[in-house]
DNA sequence: TAATTTAGCACCCAGATGGTGCTCTTCCAT
DNA sequence: ATGGAAGAGCACCATCTGGGTGCTAAATTA
């Protein structure tokens, strides 16, 4: 239905409660707390993410999740990618699909998808955070 | 999955194949041995669209549907609105969402969502078609 | 060693989506 | 007027995905 899946969400807000803590280790438990999202399914989340390198674990006391690079630099698509695969509209975008023998908008909706991508690309975890404090003086 | 549903494509490859005739009523049997779609499937979404008044339908022996509008000013969102609901990317976009208190990303979501809207509607049914400003012959 | 925290696995449940059948009504053509 | 063509309505089914959870093992640190 064009939506982004909870989980994807979840992973956005995550990540970006993260970036508002560089450096800092934080543990499921307080982020869970912090943003008010279901455990279990949010550990999932994080789980995948940093399988995919998008964030780094240490596991005991004060251990936790961070960000392995500057939400500046991490890309909307990236983190979706992650979380629910590629970008694609329709399946012929990802996978094939067995009509694009008669389709007539396959390459329309090519060019869609690639809108959205772009869009998505265009957009970093960074760029979530509502009002960011940080001046445009001090490059 | 951020994907379109089967209806709107279905719906979309219809209307592309209308545009193709403009004026001209086609039948839902013609549209659906052209494309090789779902014939029950197919006529619900036409269905659909023509009570939204994207197109117009008579009955009869000659009858069908055709555009109540040329097609290069049908919009993607129009049509994907129709068929699924407003463009959105997250709950809180359409209706509400109980997250809302404590979302820490929903405007930077507002800001994609409205983004992802502009592709939709800035390109029409007509640009779904093929081989109209160059071609697409190799890539 | 005890406490904390991530990793892995397996599972459940509800709702959305894709798809179909059949009947009724409308309307054009002859 | 009358039959056939085509749309409208309704009801239904099967499957898949997505949201969500429990429990145990492995790692790390105090
Ligand atoms: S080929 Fe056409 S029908 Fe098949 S997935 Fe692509 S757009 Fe949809
Ligand atoms: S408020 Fe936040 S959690 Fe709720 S739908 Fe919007 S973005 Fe998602």
């Amino acid at each position: 239905m064009l939506r982004l899946t909870r989980r994807s969400e979840y992973g956005l807000m995550a990540l970006a409660y993260l970036a508002s803590r560089p450096g800092e280790y934080c543990s499921v438990r307080e982020i869970v707390e912090e943003l008010k999202l279901p455990k279990r399914l949010l550990a999932e989340v994080l789980k995948d993410l940093s399988r995919a390198e998008l964030l780094e674990a240490t596991r005991g006391p004060g251990g936790g999740y961070r960000l392995t690079q500057p939400a500046e630099r991490l890309a909307l698509a990236r983190v979706v990618e992650v979380l629910e695969g590629p970008v694609a509209m329709t399946d012929c975008m990802a996978h094939s699909c067995d009509l694009e023998a008669s389709c007539i908008i396959q390459t329309g909706i090519g060019r869609v998808t690639r809108n959205i991508r772009n869009v998505l690309e265009g957009m970093t975890v960074a760029e979530l955070l509502p009002a960011q404090p940080e001046t445009p003086l001090a490059v």
